[in-house]
DNA sequence: TCATCTCCCACCTTTGAACTGC
DNA sequence: AGCAGTTCAAAGGTGGGAGATG
């Protein structure tokens, strides 16, 4: 983690988080798609607000290089990273605030694929959802001074396709769409984690959708895997010429060479560009992070029977539309009428096919201030479940007592990421929850989208047991010898505790994000306590 | 029959402990 | 004794293939 120069940023995608209304773009952010973040009554200095934080795509060229053939990412039973992994370049912080950073992983929409044809095709409805879980990196929360330090990688990130998964890995359904979303949660420590003031922003990175398989469909993606990852040098052929499976097992198989692939992919490529030229996929407004700027078409068909492009379209909608939301005094989302599109360009749509009502519920809301030393995530989300079995027990038991615990619990109903719910799908809102306990947090449906939510108890947990472990007051990087997280371990003997198994912790509150359908949005607080960066 | 999934394999990188020399 | 550099082995990641599964 965090190990990359930070100067390898070159050639990256930034992103920037929108959340103010009419804004005017100078010609190169127009051109960029970078937008300018207009001011927001009642927030505290500009370089202080979360919608300042930019966000760049780290190897963005190779994502485009896989997205442009349709990038697949393999799941595994025990769990497979992603590759390319996920990591970004921060800027914008404020140095001193501690900020969490989180990936969930949404559907993109809710068809199920299948590839036929050297071409990815709808093949049904989606599967239900898996319950959603986040990883959070494990440095979080950390200064912003620490996260623009270098890059911030995400590479420890796996898929898993086993529903029972233990370990906290990503849960996703093979042959489904999927996108990456970075969340960046503001947690200080006069600021309850949970609480009306929690901020956050949301940033996505349209080149990041894949469809997850068991096993590879498109040869295009393996050999991309094969030529950038270097785990799979193996596989690499000399140039003199032959490919790792020509040697298995004794067995004749044909010779490629280096050479011979380029030719095949570039032809491939070819075939496949003239397709998506012939207008296969038309664009369709939709609504994007402000972090989007390339043009381009949706990255699926609504039209559920047509084939899509063995491309993932260089979806870059210039419809972009961007909802800020604050947090009132009332516990409700004040919207700060930040929506337009992101180019200022026509949308083929009316405005209320995107914007929607801001969600009318309440969040529970935390009282306990959130308390730095009692929370240093060692690593991901993913191990707080196990947490509860694996640590010092009675101690633990009195920490999760004496100090607010922190869950990151998933949306419930995991719906389709907005940008491919073209078609009046009722999506769910992000619904990750903060919380300092284990209470089920209620959870009111969003009133455009028929949330059905689950009991925190169903969902995957970052618990305050599992952060407050290995908790180094220094500050991230900690790690045990074997190089996981503190977290990480168990007691000899103890066995893996289910996810959703947390019922020891103590109840105080939750808060939830919610990113209602449609929208994007930032929660700021407007009172009670500010954002203290110290 | 077919599409998809699971398991195992060989090969590779990464990581950290052990060793060596100054 | 302490430090830096090197070596080595274990752990873990990778895609491919065979067989299993539904």
């Amino acid at each position: 983690m965090l190990q990359e120069k930070a100067s390898a940023v070159t050639d990256e995608h930034v992103s920037r988080l929108q959340t103010g209304g009419e804004t005017d773009l100078l010609p190169d952010q127009s051109r960029l798609g970078l937008s300018t973040a207009p001011t927001v009554p009642s927030s505290t200095e500009p370089d202080q607000n979360i919608e300042n934080i930019k966000v760049v795509l780290h190897e963005r060229e190779l994502w485009k290089k896989f997205h442009e053939a349709g990038t697949e990412m393999i799941i595994t039973k025990a769990g497979r990273r992603m590759f390319p992994s996920y990591k970004v370049k921060m800027t914008g912080m404020n140095p001193k605030t501690k900020y969490i950073l989180l990936i969930d992983i949404v559907p993109a929409d809710d068809h199920r694929y299948k590839f036929c044809d050297n071409k990815w095709m709808v093949a049904g409805k989606a599967e239900p959802a898996m319950p959603g879980r986040l990883y959070v990196h494990p440095d979080s929360p950390a200064t912003g001074a620490h996260w623009m330090r270098q890059l911030v990688s995400f590479q420890k990130l796996k898929l898993t396709n086993n529903h029972l998964d233990p370990f906290g890995h990503i849960i996703l359904n093979s042959m489904h769409k999927y996108q990456p979303r970075l969340h960046i949660v503001k947690a200080d420590e006069n600021n309850a984690f949970g609480s009306k003031n929690t901020a956050y922003c949301t940033h996505v990175f349209h080149e990041t959708a894949f469809i997850s398989v068991t096993s590879y469909q498109n040869h295009k993606i393996t050999q991309l895997k094969i030529e950038n990852n270097p785990f799979a040098k193996g596989f690499r052929g000399s140039e003199e010429g032959d490919l790792r499976v020509s040697r298995l097992q004794g067995k004749e198989y044909p010779v490629i060479s280096k050479s011979m692939v380029r030719q095949r992919l570039i032809s491939t490529h070819s075939h496949l560009a003239g397709k998506l030229g012939a207008g296969v996929l038309a664009g369709h407004p939709q609504v994007l992070s402000s972090y989007q700027y390339d043009t381009g078409v949706p990255l699926s068909n609504p039209d559920s029977q047509d084939p899509i492009s063995t491309h993932f379209p260089q979806s870059r909608d210039p419809n972009l539309l961007y909802h800020c939301f604050k947090h009132r005094d009332n516990g409700r989302h004040l919207e700060l009428g930040c929506k337009r599109s992101y180019l200022e360009t026509s949308t083929a749509v009316s405005d209320e096919h995107y914007f929607r009502s801001p969600p009318s519920y309440e969040s529970p809301l935390l009282s306990h201030p959130y308390r730095t030393e009692a929370i240093a995530s060692r690593e991901a989300c993913m191990y707080g479940g196990m947490e509860t079995e694996s640590g010092s027990g009675a101690a633990d038991a009195d920490d999760l007592t004496n100090s607010p615990s922190i869950n990151c619990n998933m949306w419930a109903t995991v719906q389709p990421y907005p940008r491919y719910g073209m078609e009046g799908v009722p999506y769910q809102p992000f619904t990750a929850h903060f919380t300092n306990s284990a209470t089920v947090a209620p959870m009111v449906p969003h009133p455009a989208s028929s949330v059905v939510s689950r009991p925190q108890a169903d969902l995957g947990v970052y618990n305050s047991a599992a952060v407050q472990r290995g908790l180094s007051p220094s500050f991230p990087g900690s790690r045990d010898s074997s190089g996981h997280p503190p977290l990480y371990h168990r007691k000899p003997g103890s066995p893996l505790l289910p996810h959703r198994d947390f019922s020891s912790y103590s109840a105080q509150g939750t808060i939830s994000i919610r990113e209602p359908a449609y929208q994007y949005q930032v929660g700021l607080s407007s009172t009670g306590s500010n954002w203290t960066d110290s």
